[in-house]
Parts: C-alpha cells; sequence; structure tokens
DNA sequence: GTCGAAATGTAGCGATTGCTACAATAGGAA
DNA sequence: TTCCTATTGTAGCAATCGCTACATTTCGAC
C-alpha cells in the first residue's frame, strides 16, 4: 500500500510537471502517462478513472503551490503593506510563478463553469495564499486579514491584466494602491 | 459577398451564444455548427480552418462585449471613483456578467499559454473596458487614467476571487479601496 | 437556355479521446 | 510447490476530433 502510493506521488510530481508546462485543459491520459514514465492503462488501474486522476493532480498541485510559495519567500514581517506588495509581486514576476499561473488560469476557468473538484482546489490554494501573506505583513499591522485580502486581489488583478497582455495597467495600480 | 458576411455573422452571434454557455475550451466544430444551425463542413468552407473561425468568434465576442458594457451602463459620470466602482461591481454581479466571465477566463488561460489570437484578443476587450471606466469616472477625476486602471484591477481581482470561491475576500476589499 | 463558379450535402479518413477485455507476470501465503 | 491476488502489457473498442474528396445543387452572367 506504501509502497503503491509511493509509485502514485512519483508519478503525480511528474505530471505536475507536464501539466505547468503544457496546461491543464488540454491534458489527456496518454501524454501524462508518457511524462510519469508509465501507461494510460497503469494510470486508470490505480486512479480510477481521468477524473479520479484530475482530482489527486489538483490536490498535489495545491500543495507544490503553498510549499513554493514558502519555499520562494519564508515568513517575515515587512515593514509596512507598500514593501509587502512589492516583495510578492516581484516574486510574481518570476518565471516560475508565471508557469504556474498558466495553470492557475486554467484552475479557474473549470471552476468558473462549476466543476467541484476544481473549485474546491481553487478555494484552497486561495485560502493558503491568504494565510501565507498575512504572514509576511508588517508585525503591527491593525487588520492582517483586510491586508491579505487587499494584496491578494492586487495580485490576482494584476495577474489577469497580466495575462491579457497589460502588465502597465497592474503597475500603474501598484504604484498608488498604499 | 455581403450576403456570405451577412449569413456568416448570424452564425457568429449564434456560435457566441454557445460559447458563453458551454465555454471556449472545449468547444468542437460539430456542437459550434449545430448552434449555428448549419454543419461543420459549412464553417470550414467559409471560416477556412477551425483557427479561423476561432479568431472570428474571439473578434465578435469582444465586440459583443463591449457593446454590453455601453448597453448595460450607457457613459455618465459618477459622483466619485468609490460610487463608480459601485455601480461596476453591481453590474459584474449580474448573470449574464457572469456567463461571460466564464469564456473571459478561458480566453485568459490561452493568452497566458501565449497563442496570439487570443492574447490580441484579450488587450482588445482590456482596452474597451478602460475607456468604458473612463467614461463612467467623475467629471472631475484628477487622473482618468489611473482611476480606470485602478477599478479594472479590482475587478479583474474580484473576478479571480469569485471564480474561486471567495467572493468574500474580493467583497472586504471592494469596502476599503477608496 | 447555357455555362461556370459558388455553395452545400454525404461520407469518410486518420488521429486521438477515455476506457476495457484478456492474458501474462509477479510475488507472497499456505 | 501451489495457489491467489496484485500488477502490468497488448490490443482494441466506440466516440469524437479537424478536415477532405466527391458529388450535387444553386444561381447569377451571358
Amino acid at each position: 500500500m506504501s509502497d503503491s502510493n509511493e509509485k502514485k506521488q512519483t508519478w503525480l510530481l511528474l505530471m505536475a510537471g507536464h501539466v505547468v508546462e503544457n496546461g491543464l485543459a488540454g491534458a489527456s491520459l496518454r501524454p501524462l502517462a508518457k511524462a510519469a514514465g508509465t501507461s494510460d492503462r497503469m494510470l486508470i488501474y490505480h486512479f480510477g478513472s481521468k477524473d479520479g486522476l484530475i482530482d489527486a493532480l489538483l490536490r498535489c498541485l495545491a500543495e507544490r503551490f503553498t510549499q513554493a510559495l514558502d519555499a520562494a519567500l519564508p515568513p517575515g514581517h515587512a515593514p509596512n503593506r507598500a514593501a509587502c506588495l512589492a516583495e510578492i509581486t516581484a516574486l510574481m514576476r518570476q518565471p516560475q510563478a508565471a508557469a504556474f499561473a498558466h495553470v492557475w488560469l486554467d484552475i479557474l476557468a473549470e471552476a468558473a463553469r462549476g466543476t467541484t473538484v476544481f473549485q474546491t482546489t481553487a478555494a484552497a490554494i486561495i485560502e493558503g495564499f491568504l494565510d501565507w501573506i498575512v504572514g509576511r505583513l508588517p508585525e503591527d499591522d491593525p487588520d492582517p486579514a483586510t491586508g491579505a485580502a487587499v494584496i491578494l486581489a492586487h495580485i490576482e488583478g494584476a495577474l489577469v491584466l497580466t495575462a491579457a497582455g497589460r502588465p502597465d495597467v497592474a503597475e500603474r495600480v501598484e504604484n498608488t494602491l498604499f
């Protein structure tokens, strides 16, 4: 059992890499299996169905994302909200964050259409992101929940504007937010 | 020629409706043709290829979106930025806006992955949206470009947070933005 | 009416989709 | 060894994908 779980976990990591590079929307069994070094037959056998695989893959991606946040910028309090936002914005401009942004938009599109697994995954990612931001706000922030919400909303807005090819709009806002 | 263009335009409107309801990512020729009341054979014949069809469909969607904005809230100056944001936020909560949000996220996901047609469409939609917001800002707004950018960034952030199942976060920000 | 081009229907191609039937292998329990 | 279950490979199914070959219809120019 533990042996099987280890193998599945290895597969999931490899498939997560493939998904980050090639997108989640058009991901089909055979390419995923090739990325994991196995066969579609095995993926169905161990995950039950493609839905089961996507479910596991989404959990894996969410966990990887929250871990990546802590790894990139471990908790530590910024002097003020503006500095905190600047730090996170700079982090989001790094290539690995941009790569994840593609998958994030895939997840959002499917979540918006009502698919339960994608909705819970998206909510979990948001929750983890909010917690992480709270841990980076100024120690004396009067209202960390609101502060984190403002920063996260701006990060997500900037994500959309950047994806739409207008990072300049996001930048203009960033300079006048706090 | 004009006859052919009229027919294509009718088809595009019907297909746009289908796409808004069923998503753009998984849209394939035969369902689109059925929605337009024709055949996949005819779509290929008149649009050259699926890429050509998607291109035309995206232009149609972008135009429909900007027109829908003007139709929902014709230009008129709000008393202040906060009121302007509140108006637009209320508008975005209407069902038709939510329906378009699904397609918008599809477009963004594809644009983020680098597909040119989606990128230009996304940029055009952003541009039209910005112009429309400028036309609704207070008449004496000191910096309409920045004001529109701040409002649009928040709207897009709220879109993401809502799609992720956390509209509460967006709402919290809205109350403290101006 | 005649002719030629545009427009449309029918049928199907090769590729890919998620998934499965069947058989073979492997590895531990008795 | 013997048997049983878990695991894996091979092959293929029905459905759908974008697209095309071929035949037919439609329709305006002459």
